[in-house]
DNA sequence: TCAGAAAATGCAAACGTTTACACGAAAGCC
DNA sequence: GGCTTTCGTGTAAACGTTTGCATTTTCTGA
């Protein structure tokens, strides 16, 4: 399966009987060409199979028509949903996507920001805002474009394209107590390097606060994003005496496992306990209880990510901020204390 | 934020004093040059941030170190999982990630294919084996090494690296069957250019007539894999009569709809009604009861893709097919008939 | 010290595109 | 029918890199 040498803009040409720039503007400006010329040409290509060589066309126009997007990991309902738009709407805009993922580490996603960006992306789709100052120093001076999402913040430099973590999780908090919850407990996703886990913990605690129960006397278990964990971080959490009346987790998965474990415990929810999660995936609709959950728009996020890198792209705007709207979807996983 | 022009070789070399070709020496073939130069060289590519042009170098070395997967969607957990190790092993061998999804059609996964090749990948990752000739000519033609996914069969000329989805499905079949059922249904995915779905009912019907029951008059419906799809196509088989004992679904999302509906209709699961799914992901865990479903190793997969893909980009092999072992994983969602 | 070999460096030609400019033909105008 | 536009096409020069070959420098050993 050795690597036959593609068919090359000259080939198409002498084939066709034309010059290579009649070729390159009948591909790329077809309304400079005659009809005949054009179709021509057309048959050509199709006949030899013919696709511009992408380091070429690179080299002259400067162009790569390439985002780059790190994500923690795709495996992962809520990026890969997210990935999915921003692909889609790069893929209709004619953009390729490059991926790579950091695995939650900040130093790795350093690594690869590097690597994407010497490949020769066009702007980068990053999560979060936390990572050490050395990876926003590179992107600066290269002067790529490039957007935050899953965050928001208001800040003139920095692009954001998401939503408050620390207002969607405060909300959440709000409505717990609203329903007369006094002792609760918190699981966590791990918060070093990851704002968007510390900012939920932060909402939570500041609503506490504003309740006037102790935001800092909040019992939190971290964990990572799994089943496995939401259900161990549970079982630490609902040994507390009194037991907390109320978990609120920090994503569906954990709060998910969070549900197993209560009953696993002989616990009813939202009977003896009530479980809320974030960000309304699938998992949330088919757990029983109903997950209540904060619903996050995965999709719109990924759709703005990429718009708002192609409209920097194209120098239509130095860089407009997008704060997505979140809210509460109620199901049965929350109810009154016991 | 408008680009900086990046600094060329020729500006390093100007800096430096020396030719081009010796800070191009330097940098990819230190023991070309002279330790002092090369330091000079260092030095001066430091100081100046000079990052090698990718088109440049693509264009004369004809190496992308890029490989591609085309994807039925990302907005899927299986498909997610295995680009997810795909992804990882590539990064590993210092190869990065170009991704494309076809929306389940396989005119558009032509397109994509082409966008990818023109793009420049050394190798592409596809999923399933049934797509027009049309696509296998152009990949043939051009001689870009390909892997097949998610499907397995015993060919010479193509490379597998999967399972045998009809083998799979038949097992599972069959084990419905020695639990005592006998009016069977079938929730399939759209079996239009989707051999995984297509083999998955084949094999279904071929465990029916090994077992002297009817395969071809074997009631299905087919439905997108949507949690909605399976509501429907479950409220749609649960109206015949009599009323089948049990639903083989191609999906677990299908699966995991299917057992929600039932429960919506009143019915017990697996008592007036059983349910199996197919895939294993995490839904099947949580979905009460528990769904019995075939295990498929989709992170393995997606390794075992990059690792031949990146053999036979090193021509250490030409193609060796690999096929996973899947099984099944029984939980509590298929029983006895009532 | 010097010839010859070996090592280091420079020169310049690719690689496949796009695009400014030039050129000729057809079309529009009076 | 001569004039200017307009339109379609071709010519050739970039773009930034690698690399075969030529050239210069350094090293080796008698």
């Amino acid at each position: 399966m050795n690597r036959k040498s593609a068919p090359t803009l000259h080939d198409v040409a002498r084939q066709a009987g034309v010059s290579t720039a009649t070729v390159s503007r009948a591909l790329n400006a077809p309304g400079l060409v005659t009809a005949s010329t054009r179709d021509l040409v057309l048959r050509t290509v199709d006949e030899l199979g013919y696709t511009p060589h992408f380091g070429g066309r690179a080299l002259v126009s400067n162009r790569f028509n390439t985002m780059g997007a790190v994500i923690p990991t795709m495996d992962n309902a809520i990026f890969a949903r997210g990935l999915q738009a921003f692909q889609e709407t790069l893929s209709d805009a004619g953009v390729t996507l490059l991926v790579a993922s950091s695995g939650y580490d900040t130093s790795r996603e350093f690594e690869q920001i590097r690597t994407l960006v010497g490949r020769g992306t066009d702007g980068l789709m990053l999560i979060g805002a936390e990572r050490p100052a050395e990876s926003y120093a590179f992107l600066e001076r290269r002067g790529i474009p490039y957007v935050l999402t899953w965050s928001y913040r208001h800040d003139e430099k920095t692009c954001f394209v998401g939503f408050d973590n620390r207002r969607a999780a405060g909300a959440m908090a709000r409505e717990v107590i609203e329903r007369g919850h006094r002792r609760i407990g918190m699981i966590a996703g791990i918060t070093t390097g990851n704002d968007r886990a510390s900012d939920r913990v932060a909402g939570v605690r500041a609503a506490l606060d504003a309740a006037g129960l102790s935001g800092r006397d909040l019992p939190i278990v971290e964990e990572t994003y799994s089943l496995g964990g939401g259900r161990r971080a549970c079982a630490t959490l609902l040994e507390r005496r009194p037991r907390p009346t109320a978990v609120i987790c920090g994503n569906d998965v954990l709060a998910v496992g969070a549900i197993i474990q209560a009953k696993a415990l002989g616990l009813r929810v939202p009977g003896d306990v009530s479980i809320t999660g974030f960000d309304d995936i699938e998992l949330a609709e088919v757990a029983e209880p109903g997950l209540s959950t904060v619903h996050v728009p995965h999709r719109r996020m990924g759709q703005a990510a990429a718009r708002t890198l192609l409209a920097i792209r194209d120098g239509i705007t130095d860089c407009t901020g997008v704060e997505l709207e979140t809210y509460l979807a109620m199901r049965e996983s929350l109810g009154e204390p016991p």
